[in-house]
Order: C-alpha cells, then structure tokens, then sequence
RNA sequence: GCCGAUGUGGUGAAAUGGUAAACACAGCGGACUUAAAAUCCGCUGGGAGGAAACUCCCUUGCCGGUUCGAGUCCGGCCAUCGGCACCA
C-alpha cells in the first residue's frame, strides 16, 4: 500500500499536530508534593512500565503493547481525579553498546545518546502521556551517583538477627575486629568460584548462565575461582518468600519465584568419621577424624541413611584425600571394584582413587554435569565409615560423588535409597543396600517412595506420621547434640561485580589489601575516559588500562570491576518520584506520596487551613499495601531476576528508613508476547519483524495503539496481523465520520449531520453501556473488550440520521485514553462550531463521565423459554414481570407445550430476566 | 521428571453456572461507480429435511461426574507453550 493513497482519515497531520501541543503546554506533567499546583486532597496512582534497554535496532512492536495498557490506565485515572505518575526511562548501561564500541571505536556514550534518541522520537510519536520530566538514565551521572550509594548503603550494612538491615556502625560500636565485619557486609567480597565466560572477558551471575552458555552470546562459560564482589541477598531470602503474600501478581510469577528462592525446612545432622584400626588399634595417625554435617529435608529416615556422600569439592573430601593418601595404603576387606572409581590405573588404594575421581569431577563443566550423558550417577568410595546418630552400632561407607552439590546445605548428604530418587538408583548401581523406614499408603511401593507415610523400622519413631516424625527426631538431635532444625534456601548470594567497561564503577578503593567506600561527597565516581574497550582476555576487568584513573592516591588503588546491568534497574522506579533531586536519591516527601499516598506537606494552592489538616489520602481507609507502586506492566522474562533484586535493594532501603513501604510493587502484570504474522517469535533472521514506525506511517498511531490493544488479552501470547490493524483503522475511521464529512475535493469539514440535539433512548442506552463498560474493563485492563463495546457504540452511531454533538463529545472522553489523537482532533472540531459542549483544553483534563443506569434499563427483555434445559422459545416480557407472570408466558407458548408434550411439569425454574426452564 | 499456563468457528477472540461464537479479520452476495478502490447494507460453526418461510440434530481438546441447566465447577486423560531441572 503506498503512502500516496489518500487516508481514510488526516491522521498524519492531526497526530503530531496534538504531540506537539501537549509537550509545549506540558499536558502530562505532574506535579510533587511542595509545587505550586500539587493537589494533596488527590489519591495517587503510581502507574509503571518496566524501562527499555535503548537498543540499536529501536522499538518493536512488543514495547508499545505494555506501554499502551499503562498509558490508557494513567489517562483514566487521571480523568478519575487521581495524581497519575506515569514516567518513563532507559536501562542504558550494558553490553551492546560496549561490543558495538569495540567492533567500530565509537564511545558507548555516544551510542547510547543517539538510541535514546531515536527512542525517544519513536515513543513521542505515540502519543504515551509521560511526564517526560522526569525522564531517567541509568548511565546518566545524576542517576548513578545515587546507585553508587546505594551500593555503600549495601556496602556499609549487615542483617541482624532480627532479619533486618542495620549500619554496619553498630558492629564497630560493639568492638568487632575489621575482619569480622567484612564477614557481615551486605556486600562483601568471595574468592568463590564463579562463572566465567572467557568470549565476553566477563563474570555472570548464576542466573546469567543458561544451560552452561552465556544468556547473552551463548558462549561457554567455565567455573573457576575468582575474588568478585558479592550482595548478600540470601539474607533477605525469608523476607522475599513470605512477603509475596501480599501483593497482587500473578500466582504464576510469585511460584516462579517461590521455586527460584527454593525454601525447604529440614535439619543438619552430624556424623562422626572413624578411622580405620589396624589389628583393633587406631591405625596411628596424629589427625583428629572429621565430623560430617549433613542436611536433610527427611530427618524422620535416618534410621535408613545408608551411607553418607560429600561433594567432590567439599573441603572435607580435600582433608579426607590427603589423610588416605597419607596414612591409608589398603581398602577395606571385600571391595567391590565398581566402589573404587572408574579410573582403573587408581583403583590400587583409596587415596588414588579419591583424587582421581575428584580431579575428573570437577573438571566437568556445568555444561557437562547437566547433559544427558552426564546425569548417570558416579562416585567413588572413600574406604572410610562413620556413625549413625541414631544407630552408633551402625557403621555406613563414606562416599564421594557429584550429584552431591557443594554450594547446597552442607554439601554433604545421608543418603537413604529407600526414599529418595537419587540415592535409589545411586545404591542400585553400587549395590548398597536399601532399608524401607517409611511406610507408604495401601498399594504403594516402599520402594523408591519419597512422599509422606509412616515411620517404620526406625526405633523410637515407629509409628509416626512423616511430620510427627520429622518433629521428634529434630528435637531428639537437639537433645542430644547431634543436629539442629534449619531452613535452607537455594537462593546464593548475587555475583555482582563484572569486568566491563560500560557499567556503574564500584565506589571502593583498596589499600594494602583492605578494601574501603569512598565518601559519600566522592560521588558521582565517573568510569575513565578510554580509547580502548577490548576485554584484556584475562579476568582483569578493562578499566585496568586506566592507569591514571585507577591510581587513587600514592598507596590506593580503585576497585576495577563495574556493576552489573541489574543495578541501575533495581531502583528507577523510586528515582522517578523525585529525578531532579541533588541533594537525595528520592526527596523524603516525594517517596512518602508516590509510594503511600500519604502527603505531611500542605498543598501550596489550598492556603486555608482546614483543608490543609485533612487531605483525603487514598490507602486511609482500605488495608495497607506493602508494595508502592500500583501497577508494574512488562515481561515475564524478568520474572525472577529484575523483580528478585530490585525487592532485595528495597527491603535493605526499607529496613535503613530510606523508603516506607516494603515492597516495591504491588501489582504486577505481565503482557504476553507478540509473535510474527506467521506465529512464530519475531527475529530478523525469520523476516517477520513489525516495524512500529511503518504501522504508525500507514495507519497513525492511534490505529498501532488501538490495535495491540484490541488483539486479545493483554497477558496472552498472540500473532500480529496486519489485516487486524487495518480492522481497528476502519473503527477510527468511522469515529472520524460520525463528525466529519469530505467533499468532492476531499477536503472534510464538520458534518451537518452533526447537530445540538439530545441522544434518542436507543443511543442513550448504547453510550451509557459504553461509559460502563470501558470503565469496568479498564480497572480489568480487559482493554479488547472495552475496545469492542466503542465499536458497538459507534455503529449504533453510524446507524442514526442525526448525529447528537452532546453525546459525541462523551463518546470521545471514553476514547481518549485509547485513542487520544483523534478524541483530542474531533474535540476540536466539535469545539468550533459547538463551543458550550466539547471540552475547554484536552480531554485529558475533562473528567470521566458518569453513566446514568437509568439510561441502561429497558422496558423489555427478552426472556428464553427451556424445556429440559433446551431452548426451545423466546419472548419479550416487561422488565417488571414477576416470576409468576413470566412462568404463565413460558408455559403459555405452543412451542414450550409442544415439547412437554402434554406431561406435567416438575419443576420450573425461573431466572427474572433471562429465562424459564421447564423439567418434564 | 517436577511446577505452572493454555486448548472455543477458516483467523484474532467474547461469554457473574443461564440464548456458545459478541466485536473484528477473512470469505460470499448486494448498493454506489463507466470501472476499481473506499464506503454502506446483508449472509457467513457443522449436519439433516424443505421449493421456501422454517424446523430438527450435533458442536467449546478427549472421557466421566455434579446440576433443572456446564465453555465455565469437580475427577481422570491428551496436546501445545513457558519455567525449573541431581537443591537432598
């Protein structure tokens, strides 16, 4: 379709025309608590979408689906009497712009300006009432000056022991050594083993990595040790669980997160290793025998714990290998060969064969471990026995083997083969033995049952129910020593440090090996300006070649790692509140009224007192929200990562008295995902990318925003069509003839149709359904159907000789919101000739009409007449008909008698208004 | 394997336990036009009967249940999509 034909409606003249008019009169700014025109008796609506990465390639059309659902809700609120905060910002530190930089030598700066801006002119383009005021960067210095100190405030806190942040003041005002506060930072640093992906020069986070690869590039990523920067976020990992309850988001998302935390009650166990005795004496050796602390989920099977298994990386398989290596030169009597490990060169003593297995163990990758082939069990026997606790007569085989993950529990488990998968087949393969001690239900197998049952075979238990069992065993061990009840997670801490260039620099110095924050008036701490971006293809970071920026004083260094990407975004949202504040990260008013909607400062405009003691405040009255924001729209794919840590930050800001709720969102609403025409998912390489910009060239932006509205539901996965755009741009079309009309030269002016004389009932009744209605399915965000009752609306329009200017112009308040263009455009025209009955400025400022229900009653409806549930008449009956006089009608129809042929009837059941049904 | 979501016309979809398929798209027919586009009007789930008006039967992935009545509630399957995946 080329772009001469002529359009069915001027769109491309009216629509940047009204742009332009609402950014010079700043239409959608809103004002803060202390502004001249801040209306404290308001109620607050915090309405957010979850800010892009400025991308290269521009917006696609799956930006404007979630953008456009918060757009029509800021906009209805706001015509609802609400102070709608509605901003937008970018997520501009991150890879792309860095690679881009090494590929071609162009500064990540000066990407990152020119896809800001070309975001910017697509985003202005339709129409979206930000206050673009308030329009954040994260790579802005004013913005990430602030991420810097929250860093510090991370930096310089711990958790209590009443599970909440504190200064890390208290621990130095109780004398604790410097070691042992670095031990309780909330960010602190690891020599742990880390991701390491060599093609990117760069760390990932655990959640980073996906199936062994880079999320981003899917290149291979090794394990090996490195000092990283770490945030203690499994501090929080209770809090983050339980705290869910409370707020309004998918069931699905808080299960996806539930899971990701993966909370489970068990207990630690201990085990005590005996060293092998040579002719019954110890067999001399100067080293004290290890303790095994184990975790379990099941503490009611220790009588059927078999044997025990550590990971290959546990620090007590390195101490039990050089004990073998040193001291044991025999196995064990009767050792099968299958228990000395696969390397048969190693089979010939025990210390051989543990180290053999180990080296190969963990030389596996991730990638290895998780692959098919990789999954059959493996593991080698140490030639080594500890104790049951609860059986002391009891010795059981000590195992090394890698289902046994270090970084979970203790690292080290009692395997019972009877009741769980893995130790089952785990002691099928090795030929250990298996010892029912949980009776399962009638008809079940014991073994291999890992559900709930009865304790069995398990001395002072017998007889218990699983979680009676779990109880007095838990106490038992208490009792005696032995273990203790715990909750494990498994959450780990968050890798946050990475070697990059485009990113937050770490507001840390290092002197003779300490490490220290700046001081808060160092801030903003600037990355160095560098020609050279190139990893250095070792894990040190590129900021290294920054000689100058890196020496800090004569004995200080910088710290080199950046932050991850992460960080700018686990904060926008309250910097949005306030995003011109120098002097704070939030203004302590503005954070108190967007996030509570409770406001201490007076409105400026109101200046009598009474009014200024008791503003109206929107939470009073209904039950306290933990989240701030009211509504969060973007995609599932940041289901656990972005929504994970940016609750952590807000909980640790929460607990420090920086913010006043604790949570940061409160209801959360993912938008599905948009496929190609050919329902596959979007990509260049398939060819089926919609371009925004080429739908709103053909068809206008009204007709892009209407359109993603209208496919289906905001949270399902549906294809585009581009027919279906053409669809919801003939509606707008015939909104625009409802007012206008074209002569012979195409030039349109307003329709004589259109006249200063009252709706009839019939159109009465279908604008007040409408008002209803998309009223109703907004709060819903049930946007497809609101959009299908304005059609309905709109033919009932068309339809009549005689267009009522007056009815019209509400007709055009309901659309507005998803339409705002053409409302704003036909307002206007409306406004030239009928001054008293269109809006004064923009319909923005209007209110939402309020519909009279009178207008929706009828006189009649149509009741349905069923015999045995079958439809088989209908009539009209007065609206005021009582059941009795509607059940006379039913029975009194040929048809209903027809099938009841001629049997009494049963029962009757009449529904006023809908229908009778007559069982024979 | 485990957890979750979703299955309705040719298509996107709609339906507080009460007329299944509103509203659109595509298709077909008509009006307007020299013609086309645009626009407007009508038809459009399947089957059977009838010249026709019309009438009957079937239909919400499959099987069962609850109910006067089930797309909707319950139980069991199947398929597709998403997440997790040796977490003890």
């Amino acid at each position: 379709m080329s772009s001469e034909q002529r359009k069915a409606f001027p769109f491309s003249e009216f629509e940047p025309k009204w742009q332009g008019e609402w950014e010079a009169s700043k239409a959608y700014r809103t004002p803060n608590p202390g502004d001249a025109d801040f209306d404290a008796s308001k109620p607050k609506y915090f309405v957010l979408d979850m800010f892009p990465y400025p991308s290269g390639n521009g917006l696609h059309v799956g930006h404007p689906e979630g953008y456009t659902a918060t757009d029509i809700i800021g906009r209805f609120k706001k015509m609802n009497g609400f102070n709608v905060l509605h901003p937008m910002g970018w997520d501009a530190f991150g890879l792309p712009a860095e690679q881009y930089a090494i590929k071609t030598g162009t500064h990540p700066r000066v990407t990152t300006e020119a896809n800001v801006a070309n975001f910017t002119k697509q985003l202005k383009s339709l129409g979206f009432a930000y206050d673009w005021d308030r329009e954040v960067n994260t790579t802005d210095p004013g913005y990430f000056k602030w991420t810097q100190w929250i860093f510090l405030k991370l930096y310089n806190s711990y958790v209590g022991d009443d599970g909440k942040a504190h200064p890390i003041s208290e621990l130095e005002a109780q004398g604790l050594s410097r070691e042992e506060i670095d031990h309780r930072r909330l960010a602190y640093v690891s020599e742990a083993p880390v991701n390491w992906c060599p093609q990117l020069g760069t760390v990932l986070a655990n959640e980073e990595v996906v199936d062994g690869k880079s999320e981003v590039g899917g290149f291979p990523v090794e394990r090996r040790p490195m000092r990283q920067w770490m945030l203690r976020i499994t501090a929080f990992a209770e809090r983050l669980v339980s705290d869910l309850d409370g707020l309004d988001w998918p069931e699905s998302i808080k299960m996806l997160q539930t899971d990701w935390i993966g909370r489970s009650e068990g207990a630690y166990v201990k085990f005590n290793v005996e060293w092998p005795t040579c002719n019954g004496k110890p067999s001399g050796n100067p080293w004290a025998p290890p303790t095994i602390e184990v975790f379990t989920t099941r503490p009611d099977t220790l009588f059927g714990a078999e044997y025990l298994v550590l990971a290959p990386d546990h620090p007590t398989s390195t101490y039990l290998t050089s004990w073998l290596t040193t001291f044991l030169h025999t196995w064990p009597k009767g050792i099968s060969d299958k228990w000395k490990g696969e390397v048969t060169e190693a089979q010939a003593l025990p210390g051989l064969a543990v180290q053999a297995y180990r080296e190969q163990a963990m030389k596996k990758s991730e990638r290895e471990r998780q692959q098919e082939g990789g999954r059959h069990k493996t593991g080698v026997f140490t030639g080594l026995y500890a104790r049951n606790p609860v059986a002391p007569s009891k010795l059981i085989p000590v195992w090394i083997a890698d289902y046994v993950l270090a970084g979970y529990g203790t690292g080290a488990i009692m395997a019972v083969p009877a009741h769980d998968d893995r130790d089952f087949e785990f002691a099928q393969k090795f030929e250990l033995p298996i010892t029912q001690v949980v009776q399962p239900p009638e008809g079940k197998d014991w073994q291999g049952f890992t559900d709930n049952g009865m304790a069995v075979n398990s001395g002072f238990l017998n007889g218990l129910p699983t979680a009676e069992a779990k109880k007095k065993i838990t106490a038992w061990l208490e009792e005696k020593g032995l273990g203790k009840g715990t909750t494990n997670f498994k959450l780990r801490d968050w890798l946050f440090s990475r070697q990059r260039y485009w990113g937050e620099p770490f507001p840390i110095v290092w002197e003779n090996g300490q490490h220290r924050g700046l001081a808060e008036s160092e801030l903003p701490l600037l990355p160095p300006t560098l020609e050279d971006f190139k990893p250095t293809g070792t894990p040190e970071p590129p900021l290294s070649k920054a000689t100058d920026w890196v020496q800090y004083s004569a004995t200080a260094k910088r710290e080199l790692n950046t932050m991850p990407q992460w960080a700018g975004s686990c904060w926008y949202y309250l910097r949005y509140c306030d995003a011109r504040n120098t002097e704070r990260f939030v203004g302590v008013e503005a954070e108190k009224y967007w996030m509570t909607g409770k406001c201490s400062v007076p409105s400026a405009q109101c200046s009598d007192s009474e009014k200024l003691s008791t503003p109206t405040l929107s939470t009073e009255h209904s039950a306290p929200k933990p989240g701030g924001v009211d509504l969060y729209v973007g995609g599932t794919e940041h289901a656990v990562l972005h929504l994970l840590y940016a609750r952590f930050w807000h909980k640790v800001l929460f607990d420090l008295g920086y913010v006043s709720t604790p949570e940061p969102f409160q209801r959360l609403v993912n938008q599905g995902l948009i496929l190609g025409e050919d329902g596959q998912k979007m990509s260049k390489s398939r060819g089926n990318v919609v371009n925004p910009d080429d739908v709103v060239r053909e068809y206008g932006a009204d007709a892009l925003r209407l359109y993603e509205m209208f496919m289906g539901p905001l949270e399902q996965v549906k294809p585009w069509s581009m027919k279906g755009v053409e669809g919801v741009y003939r509606f707008l079309a015939r909104v625009w003839r409802l007012v206008m009309e074209v002569d012979d030269e195409g030039v349109w002016s307003l329709s004589k149709a259109l006249q200063d004389v009252p709706a009839n009932k019939q159109l009465t009744k279908a604008l007040h359904e409408t008002i209803k209605k998309c009223g109703e399915d907004i709060e819903k965000l049930s946007f497809n159907t609101a959009i299908s009752q304005m059609m309905v609306c709109t033919n009932a329009f068309t339809g009549a000789e005689v267009k009522p200017a007056g009815a019209i112009v509400t007709f055009l308040k309901v659309l507005s919101p998803f339409a705002p263009h053409l409302a704003e455009e036909l307002n206007a025209q409306i406004r030239a000739k009928f001054p008293a009955l269109a809006a004064k400025r923009f319909l923005s400022d209007e209110t939402w009409p309020a519909y009279d229900p009178a207008a929706l009653i009828e006189d009649e409806v149509e009741v349905v007449f069923q015999v045995n549930g079958k439809l088989r008449d209908k009539a009209r009956v007065p609206i005021q008909a009582t059941k009795e006089e509607i059940e006379k009608i039913a029975l009194a129809s040929a048809r209903v008698q027809e099938f009841m042929e001629g049997k009494p009837a049963k029962k009757i059941i009449v529904v006023p208004g809908k229908l009778v049904n007559v069982v024979v």
